[in-house]
Formats: C-alpha cells, sequence, structure tokens
DNA sequence: CCCCAACCGTA
DNA sequence: GTACGGTTGGGGG
C-alpha cells in the first residue's frame, strides 16, 4: 500500500447489527432457513461497492477488507469481567447467519477477518494506523462511537445508511470534542450497552464541557477538587479509577498482531458467477438479478452454489484464519460451518463472459418469430392478480401504456400491457408471454349509441390498484420503452414507479449516432420483426381514431406486442451495457433523470397568457407597417415569407447581385445575404430582415405558447427527449423552451411572459463558459487553466496572447474576433467558418487558426487526437465515458468526412459539459431536500447550462447557495476538473430580469 | 396528407 | 465551424 490509495474497512459485525435490526425479518422461500441478516448485509455490501466507486463515498478503495469480531472471548473481558456482560445471546434466528454472513463476504471476492481475543474495532484501528503512516487514506464503513477516536484528516467514517460521511469537524458537531479525546470522553460517560462504567452523573455535555476546560483526563482527574459543582466532584474523585480503567476499555488497540498484512487488502474484482451463486442459493433472486446485469453474467446458466447450513447453537463454527482462504494453490480446504467448493477454495468457478451473454441473448432473439395471435386479454381482476403475483415472483416484466395521447399530461389512459419472461431452462431459454388490459375502450364509432364503455373491461380504479403493488415494488423490474412517458402517466394516477430499466435509453447509452432509438427501429435493429404499425391499428391523418376507439382485439395485438418487443430488447439489450462498459454512463447519467426530468416537466411554468397577447399584437402592428413598405419597395405585393418568391423579387425584378445559392441551386435569401445587400446601400433587404424577425417572434412563440397552457394546471409543460442528440444533450418539444428568444430586446419580452407564482421567484442559475473550461480541462491548456483559476476574461486572454495586445484598453474588436475564435475551436473549427462569422478572408481566418495553434499547441493535438481516435474506433467519449457515435468519419467524401470530424472534435466537449449539467440535475433534488427546502424549491427547467427553479420567497436567499454549490461540483467525485467551474445565480419574478 | 427545404430561435 | 426544434412555403403523391 501507498501513497494515495485508499483503504475500505466494513465493520463486518455493525452491519449484521445493523441489517438484522433495519429489516423485516425474512426466511428462505424453500426451507424456512432465516436469512434476513444476510439479505440485508449483501445488499448493503452491493449498495457500497457499487457507489463507493462515484458518489456515495467520493472515492474509489484500492484496498478492501470487512472485519468481524470474532468470538465474545476478549483480551478486554480479562481485564473487566463485567465487560459486555449485559449484553443478552444473539437472537436465534440471528446465530445460524453468522456464518453465512462470512461466505457471503468471501462471495463478493472481499477479504474476511477476524481475530481470537480482539474485536473489530480492534483490527479497524490497526489496519488504519498502518495505512496512515504509509500515507495512505482510509474509510472506515461505520457509525459507530467507539471508532470515532480513529478518525483523522486522513480516516474518516462513512454511515452506508445514511449516505453521511463522518470527518473531525461532524464528530466534534456531535460529541462536542475533537476524535483524540473521544477516549476520555467515553471513558467519563461510560457505555451502557458495554458495560463500561464511566463515572455516574457524566453524560456527554459534561464531559465534553470538562474536557474543554481541563485538556484530558488525567488533568481533570488531577485537579478534581477545582470543580465547583459537590455532587459532580466527590463523583468524580470516588469514581476516577473506574475511569481509568473505562478508558482501558474503550482505547482501542493499534497494536494487533494482523494475520492478514495490509498489502494483501487489495481490492480483487467482483468475481460475478461466485457472488451469483451464492446468492441463487440464497434465493435473494432481486440482488442475483442486479448482480447479474452488472457483471453482465446471465444468472440463468449459474448454478446455486453449494452451501452447508448449521443449524444450532453454534455462533461461530472452527477456527477459520483468512490466510487459507487466499492461500495460492488453491487446495485449502476450510471447515467453517456453511462452506462449499465454490466458496472456500481459491480456483473461482468461470462463467459466461459479458461478451458470451450479449452473443447468447442476440442469437437467442434476433430473427424469432413473435406470433402477436398468442396474446392475451386479460378482462377481469383475478386473472390480472395471477399475472401480477407471476411477475412479481420473476422480478422482471415489461410494462406498457396506452393513451389517448402522445403528451403524457394531456393522455388519458386507456389500457396497459404486461410482458414477463418464463426463466425455467437454466440452458438460458426464455418464453415470453404477453397480454393486454383493457381499461377505457369504448362501444365502436358506427353504432348510433358508440362511445358508451365497452363491456369486459377491469374498473380503472381496481386494476389500477392492483398495478400499483407491481409498479412500486422495488424488487421487481419494470422494463419500458421511452419509460417517461409512462412514468409521468402513472405519477399522475398515484403511482410512483419504483425500480425501472428503459430500452430506449438503453439504446441511446450503446449507439448515440447511429439511428434514433424508437421502439420500430430497435425492433428491426436487433429483433428482424417489424412490429405493428400504430397508424395500421388507429388509422392515420383525418381519419385516424384515439386508442380508446380500438377494438380490443386489435388493440391487444398492437400493445401487448410491444411490451412482448420490449422486453426481448432488454433481454438482447442489457447485457451490452457491461460488456461494453457503459453501465456507470447508463446507471448514472440516464436512468437517473427520467424520474427528475418527469417531475419538471409535470411541474410546468407558467407563461402569462395577457403579456403573450398584448405582444402578439404589438407585433403584427410593427409586421403590418413593414408589409406596406416592403411592397411600395418592391413594387409589387407577394408573399414575403416564401424565399422563392423573395428571391425572384430581389434577384430577378430588380436585378439584385445574388450573393449564394442555396444546394437546390435556388437564390439564398437568408439574414446574411440580405445583410450584405443592405450594407451595400439597397433599402428592401433591411425591411425583409426586420419584418422576418418580427413575424418570427409572433407566430413560433407569442401565437403558439398560449395553445400550450394546460386546462387544468394552467402551465406550460415542455416535454424533455433525453435520446435525440447525439452528444448526450436534453431536447426540448411541444414547445421548445430551450430557444425563447434573449438575444435581441424584442425577443427578450417574450421572457417577461414566464413568471413566477405568487409568493414565488423564478431563480436562474447558469455556468459561466462551462464548454470552454471543459477545453481547457480535456486538453489541459496551461494559459487556459492560469485565466480560469484567476477569474480573468477568457476572450480577452485569448486575444492578448494571439494578438500581443494587453487586456487593458484592448479595442472591442479584437477581443470579439479572438471570441470567435475560442467558439470556432469548440465547433471544431474551419477556416471557411471562421472567415463567414468574422466577415473575412479565408486567407486571414487561416493565419489566425495558425497562429492560435501556435500558442496553444495542446488544442490542436486535442483535436488530432480526437480525430483519430474517431477514426480508430467510430466514436468519441465524454469525460464521464458517454459515447457519441460518428460511422461516417471514414466516408470517402471530404466534405462528409470534415464534417464528421467537426462534429467529433465538438461532441466530447458539448457531451461533457451536457453530463456535468445532467449531474447537477440529478443531485440538487436531494441536495435542497436534505437541507430542509423540500417542495419549497422546485427544479421547472433545463436549457443546456442554465437550470431554472421557482422558489418560495422566504427561501431563495438560503436556496440560491446550495443550487450554485451543487452544480459548480457536479463533476465531482467522478472527475475533478483541472479548471474550476462557475455558476451565476439570479432571483426575480420573470425569467428575462432572473436570467 | 405528408415530407422536405429554407430559415431562424436557443446553447 | 457544433447541437437542437418550430414555422412556413411548396412540391409530390
Amino acid at each position: 500500500m501507498k501513497k494515495g490509495d485508499h483503504l475500505f474497512l466494513v465493520d463486518g459485525s455493525g452491519f449484521i447489527f445493523r441489517a438484522f435490526h433495519a429489516l423485516p425479518p425474512l426466511t428462505r422461500k424453500s426451507d424456512g432457513l432465516p436469512v434476513g441478516a444476510v439479505a440485508g448485509f449483501c445488499n448493503m455490501l452491493w449498495k457500497l461497492l457499487t457507489d463507493a466507486r462515484d458518489t456515495s463515498v467520493g472515492v474509489t478503495p484500492t484496498h478492501f477488507a470487512v472485519v468481524f469480531d470474532y468470538s465474545s472471548k476478549t483480551f478486554r473481558k480479562e481485564l473487566y469481567d463485567a465487560y459486555k456482560a449485559n449484553r443478552s445471546a444473539p437472537p436465534e434466528e440471528l446465530v445460524p447467519q453468522f456464518g453465512l454472513i462470512r461466505e457471503a463476504t468471501r462471495a463478493f471476492n472481499l477479504p474476511c477477518i477476524e481475530k481470537e481475543g480482539f474485536e473489530a474495532d480492534d483490527i479497524i484501528a490497526t489496519y488504519s494506523r498502518q495505512a496512515e503512516a504509509v500515507g495512505a487514506d482510509v474509510t472506515i464503513i461505520s457509525s459507530d462511537k467507539d471508532l470515532m477516536q480513529l478518525v483523522t484528516p486522513n480516516v474518516h467514517m462513512y454511515d452506508s445508511m445514511k449516505d453521511k460521511q463522518i470527518g473531525i469537524p461532524d464528530v466534534i458537531e456531535k460529541w462536542g470534542v475533537p476524535p483524540e479525546k473521544m477516549i476520555d470522553l467515553q471513558a467519563l460517560t461510560g457505555d451502557s450497552t458495554d458495560n463500561v462504567p464511566g463515572i455516574p452523573g457524566i453524560g456527554p455535555k459534561t464531559a465534553a464541557q470538562l474536557l474543554d476546560e481541563y485538556g484530558n483526563l488525567d488533568a481533570l482527574l488531577a485537579r478534581a477538587d477545582e470543580i465547583k459543582q459537590v455532587k459532580r466532584r466527590e463523583n468524580i474523585v470516588a469514581n476516577a479509577d473506574l475511569a481509568r480503567l473505562s478508558r482501558t476499555l474503550v482505547t482501542l488497540r493499534t497494536d494487533v498482531s494482523l494475520d492478514v498484512p495490509l498489502d494483501q487488502l487489495v481490492l480483487e474484482n467482483q468475481n460475478g458467477p461466485l457472488l451469483i451463486g451464492f446468492l441463487k442459493t440464497m434465493e435473494f433472486n432481486t440482488l442475483t438479478r442486479r448482480v447479474a446485469e452488472a457483471c453482465g453474467c446471465d444468472a440463468s446458466a449459474i448454478e446455486p452454489a453449494p452451501v452447508k447450513i448449521e443449524w444450532g447453537p453454534a455462533a461461530h463454527g472452527p477456527d477459520l484464519e483468512i490466510g487459507e482462504l487466499q492461500a495460492e494453490d488453491g487446495a485449502a480446504t476450510v471447515a467453517s460451518p456453511v462452506a462449499g467448493p465454490a466458496f472456500a477454495s481459491a480456483a473461482l468457478p468461470s462463467g459466461p463472459t459479458p461478451a458470451d451473454l450479449v452473443k447468447a441473448r442476440a442469437d437467442a432473439f434476433h430473427g424469432k418469430t413473435i406470433d402477436i395471435g398468442d396474446y392475451q386479454t386479460i378482462r377481469d381482476l383475478p386473472t390480472l392478480e395471477v399475472w401480477i403475483a407471476a411477475a412479481r415472483e420473476s422480478g422482471l416484466v415489461a410494462f406498457d401504456t396506452e393513451t389517448t395521447s402522445l403528451d403524457p399530461m394531456l393522455a388519458d389512459l386507456v389500457g396497459f400491457s404486461l410482458a414477463i419472461a418464463d426463466n425455467t431452462h437454466s440452458a438460458g431459454t426464455t418464453e415470453i408471454r404477453a397480454a393486454y388490459v383493457p381499461l377505457a375502450h369504448k362501444t365502436g364509432v358506427g353504432d348510433l349509441l358508440g362511445g358508451g364503455h365497452a363491456d369486459g373491461q377491469i374498473p380503472a380504479d381496481a386494476a389500477l390498484t392492483a398495478l400499483k403493488t407491481l409498479l412500486e415494488d422495488p424488487s421487481v423490474l419494470k422494463v419500458g420503452q421511452n419509460l417517461k412517458y409512462d412514468y409521468l402517466l402513472m405519477k399522475r394516477h398515484g403511482i410512483v414507479i419504483e425500480s425501472f430499466d428503459d430500452t430506449m435509453l438503453i439504446s441511446y447509452v450503446l449507439e448515440a449516432g447511429r439511428g434514433n432509438h424508437g421502439m420500430d427501429a430497435l425492433s428491426e435493429r436487433w429483433l428482424g420483426h417489424t412490429p405493428i404499425a400504430y397508424k395500421d391499428v388507429a388509422g392515420s391523418g383525418k381519419s385516424s381514431v384515439t386508442f380508446d376507439l380500438i377494438d380490443i382485439d386489435k388493440a391487444t395485438a398492437y400493445a401487448a406486442e410491444d411490451a412482448d418487443v420490449t422486453l426481448r430488447l432488454w433481454m438482447v439489450l442489457k447485457p451490452r451495457l457491461a460488456a461494453d462498459g457503459l453501465t456507470k454512463v447508463y446507471e448514472r447519467l440516464e436512468r437517473p433523470l427520467i424520474p427528475v426530468l418527469a417531475r419538471m416537466e409535470e411541474r410546468g411554468i407558467t407563461v402569462d397568457r395577457q403579456i403573450l397577447s398584448r405582444l402578439s399584437g404589438e407585433l403584427a402592428q410593427k409586421a403590418a407597417a413593414f408589409e406596406s413598405e416592403i411592397y411600395e419597395l418592391a413594387g409589387e405585393r407577394f408573399n414575403i415569407g416564401s424565399p422563392k418568391q423573395l428571391g425572384d423579387i430581389l434577384f430577378g425584378k430588380m436585378g439584385l447581385p445574388g450573393g449564394s445559392k442555396t444546394k437546390t441551386g435556388q437564390w439564398s435569401t437568408s439574414a446574411q445575404v440580405l445583410e450584405d445587400l443592405a450594407a451595400a446601400g439597397v433599402e428592401l433587404p433591411r425591411k425583409i430582415v426586420d419584418w422576418r424577425q418580427l413575424t418570427k417572434l409572433k407566430s413560433t412563440y407569442t401565437d403558439a405558447l398560449p395553445g400550450y397552457v394546460h386546462p387544468q394546471t394552467k402551465r406550460v409543460h415542455t416535454c424533455y427527449s433525453l435520446a435525440s442528440t447525439t452528444t448526450g444533450r436534453l431536447s426540448s418539444s411541444e414547445p421548445n423552451l430551450q430557444n425563447i428568444p434573449v438575444r435581441t430586446a424584442e425577443g427578450r419580452k417574450i421572457r417577461t411572459a414566464f413568471i413566477s407564482t405568487p409568493g414565488h421567484r423564478l431563480v436562474s442559475a447558469d455556468y459561466s463558459q462551462i464548454e470552454l473550461r471543459v477545453l481547457a480541462h480535456v486538453a489541459d491548456i496551461p494559459q487556459l487553466r492560469q485565466a480560469f483559476a484567476d477569474g480573468i476574461d477568457i476572450h480577452a486572454m485569448t486575444a492578448s496572447e494571439m494578438f500581443g495586445v494587453p487586456v487593458e484598453g484592448m479595442p472591442a474588436e479584437v477581443r470579439r474576433r479572438a471570441k470567435a475564435i475560442n467558439f470556432g475551436i469548440i465547433y471544431g473549427i474551419s477556416a471557411f467558418g471562421l472567415a463567414n462569422q468574422l466577415g473575412i478572408e479565408r486567407s486571414e481566418a487561416g493565419e489566425y487558426i495558425k497562429k492560435y495553434f501556435e500558442r496553444f499547441p495542446g488544442i490542436k493535438d486535442y483535436m488530432e487526437s480526437t480525430k483519430a481516435f474517431a477514426r480508430e474506433n467510430g466514436y468519441v467519449e465524454t469525460i464521464f465515458g458517454r459515447r457519441a457515435h460518428y460511422p461516417e468519419i471514414r466516408s470517402s467524401n471530404p466534405q462528409v468526412r470534415a464534417f464528421n470530424e467537426r462534429a467529433a472534435i465538438n461532441a466530447p466537449i458539448q457531451g461533457s459539459a451536457a453530463d456535468i449539467i445532467r449531474r447537477a440535475m440529478i443531485k440538487v433534488e436531494p441536495a435542497l431536500a436534505d437541507a430542509g427546502f423540500g417542495e419549497r424549491v422546485r427544479m421547472l427547467l433545463q436549457v443546456h447550462d442554465e437550470l431554472i427553479f421557482e422558489v418560495e420567497d422566504d427561501a431563495v436567499a438560503d436556496a440560491m447557495p446550495v443550487i450554485v454549490s451543487v452544480m459548480e461540483h457536479a463533476a465531482m467525485p467522478a472527475i475533478s476538473m483541472r479548471v474550476p467551474l462557475k455558476v451565476d445565480a439570479r432571483a426575480a419574478t420573470n425569467w428575462d430580469e432572473a436570467h
């Protein structure tokens, strides 16, 4: 072990105790063996191992050990016979679990440590001090106050149940003394649970105050006669020896002779088959499934490991030395009460690799016929309950809703479908059955009395009550396709889906940039199957009907097939995450965002229709004025909004010099072309540009937005798409609230219509220059890093470096050019593009770029290495490992290739920034809840580098620092950025002023 | 009725 | 030079 390493020490006995008491008792299904504590222990360990690598603890362990008490016979008992004498014997049902928990530890491939005569705490203390001595960091997984004496700047404790780290300040806050005085404090207070006597009448508060005053226990005892309070003085004088004895008892030994040296505690990789074998034996189906998914194993191909259970009073069993477990020859036999060959031996069972599972699943599902005639229609509650029970037993179910609208805020539930895998064959063959549950179908439309409730449907409230038990059961994985839709819809019915996967998001993580991730496309790609087209059941265009008017038999085929296909896609796609090393991206950047975005969409934002209506009127008047002037100048009336007609007027009739052609050969009438003509002194083009701006604002915003106000909530609910960009950004639609005008004064007026509810403010918090900061980080550019560290004007710095102009008194034009170059770099610069942007010659732009690369050679290196990586792999990666694919990067067409190269250069920058704000969004709600804000602060919108919240007036001042802090540290602890992130936040009653 | 091109709003 | 979505006009089926 060396400096920089990180040792995790789990207080195994503490874990057992907490697992046993925190959870309802659980017995093994097949033989009634109590395994509740084993289950709790395994779940806690699994959570710790997966979380520890990222957010919860904030550090990645290099070394790891689970430490147990050996028995109750310790040196302390020798010292003081009454030590822990009042401890009652462990509960009967816990006894057989002690051995199992040690087996569990080994199944997790973790060192399992104990030592005769010592408590776990002494071993932990010894390892801690040894690790500290070589400069390593230590995290002790426990919240036991007995261990707090070990806390130093390098040694932390971590309460995994409360997800809370305990450092020196936390000890002081809790006990009133720093960690090094904890021993004296415990000596004074004693400990009733361990029967440590202490001094009667002295509790933690008094003890802390005394230690503060006298410094330490010895000084206190020596000067006890100075204590003013009579009773207290007498107690202390009379019991000084007891206090000294107590001190010995609570002082942890740091000199335990360790059987397993520190260096052997290296954290090994998870051995999937080993762990799964054990978990299957324990019949922990949910955890088995999770582990199998995480490590890409096919659980059905792994046999339960033989584990001998010993009933009876033996709490510990024969001596077990960890050294034997780690014997290199793998031949060590361990006579543990529960040892089975698969666990006692260092020869680990071999199982299918993630790649094997990927292939097996692809073979099993691609091209397999899907019989849509086999689907069942569930028309009564008992049948539904049977299906739900089967789904819960299986632990895996695909779920899909059918509704009357694509907008989840307006949709009415019409029915839902379920698909279950009957995975009975250990060979891995899987039978899938699916069913549709109609709830609100109506009788035929042709019917004169049409529109009535159709017969043979379960009452919706009864069906939803049954469904709720399934969807909210965390031990059943719900699989959906575009699950955010169903999540939001079910949330509107009071059901909060717990434990879920989304095949659309899995596909997006695997192959962003390679086609879309809709179900039909995925089905074609992975299953070789064309699902029934929606328009084939609902019709299209004017003759289309809503789903409630579709015949139930036809609806069953369509809806059940969707669930069926979704489950098949999950089978095929999910193992690919592990095989491609993308599980973390999916689990940390994608899946958690589903509930976050669903809540944001459900909340919506208030838009003042009066303001918009007034603006519409103003825009109409101004546009009309321009129209008459335009007709006057053109000499005729025409459709100004038609680029074709406008081109004919300008370049045909008026004979103006055409600037450029579009790719279809038409004259371009772009704003750029019109501006150029205006600059040359022609009057008409300027008016066209102004007219276009006004009509754009009117048609896209002031006229359209009121139509999105929800009839019930009176708010506007945008829809965020998680899977529609190549880079990892979100997109927003219906309405798009990510392109509300801001650049012109006229446009900004539209933002004043986005308002907070009375008694609240809108708080806008936006990242400053996040993409340039990401660039400075990934390309590691010293000048950029320095400039950001110093908080100086980044564009002025660039200009100064390039042109040798001092920042003081720099002409605006010089800075403007540098700014354009900085943006150009992010976009994968070309001389052509930069020349266009700045209105300069290509050759001059080329000179700028050359100069820039001379000053910042690291940027050139970054661009070249990114292009090379993309050419080699067909994708690029963000700093968090998200992939963006560019399948055309090797195109023989130079234009196509160059375009893909620029996009590939841009993607890690734009995508890393997108990942950072995603992390902020996932973290900010829990952080605000922890800070006690609850629903007083509600996140409403995301605009790529900006988050908008609605905050109760009284909470604004206190909530803003929390928001800013979460955003600025959002990359941590996964990535420690080489540049600081900066967030600006403002509060106002409308979006314009808050921004 | 559907789709595409052109244009333009945002980061 | 990157990434999106919405509106309009206009052509083709």
